[in-house]
DNA sequence: GGTAAGTGCAACCAGGAGGTTGCGTATGAC
DNA sequence: GTCATACGCAACCTCCTGGTTGCACTTACC
């Protein structure tokens, strides 16, 4: 039983990996949420305002594609970043079955001590 | 507005940073699911059923203890490492609050469109 | 057609992450 | 008291990540 719910959290869980991982970071997450505020925008807008150089931004907003929290779209010479809502909500739902999940144990336990 | 809207957000979200990154790991969130359905579980335990080392593991618990998401218990000689719900539920609130923001964004392109 | 802007690609580098091994130490079991 | 268990610490290794630089290429603009 354990065994089986670990599975299921697990096989569902693995897809999550890389959206979280992309999220881990602290430049990442800065240009979700300035795409998230407005889209989309080119690289070299996005490059603007920060330290970092054009090639390095280009880089994490690769691997934010990668994650699928982001879409790149050319226009002439520019390449435009959008945002996508999808993986954040879908790793909200897992967030929600982490907590049934801790709730349901917790139930458990506390079954288990009033017996 | 743009501006002061990332400011809060990029506040926020920075605290967020090592709760993504903590998860962004498969071993790490396999073993957040482990917890999170049975907690809690010595260093041992948790090593049992998985290929790594008890190092390797003992120190992915570092990283998930410094995240918050996790906390270690000293009881004899072993350490038994519980879960935490508190920074899982932040970080839902978090991307709540991403949500929200993307929704506005688009209202404002909708009505920027329709005028 | 010439020039500047916006990107992509490749090479390169430093540092940190993930992992192992070896050893020391404290605690429980007998 | 002795021995096995559970763990921490430190050194070490490898590989990936984050970042830069230099150059080539396409596209807009005049």
């Amino acid at each position: 039983m354990s065994a089986r719910a670990q599975t299921i959290l697990g096989k569902a869980g693995r897809a999550h990996v890389p959206v979280f991982a992309a999220l881990g970071d602290e430049t990442r997450l800065g240009l979700v949420t300035r795409l998230c505020e407005h889209s989309p925008q080119s690289i070299t807008q996005l490059t603007d305002g920060s330290r970092l150089t054009r090639q390095a931004i280009s880089k994490h907003l690769a691997v934010l594609e990668h994650a699928g929290i982001v879409e790149s779209i050319r226009v002439g010479r520019e390449c435009h970043y959008e945002f996508h809502l999808k993986p954040i909500d879908d790793m909200k739902s897992y967030l929600d079955e982490v907590s049934r999940q801790w709730d349901e144990a917790l139930g458990r336990l506390k079954a288990f001590v009033e017996r």
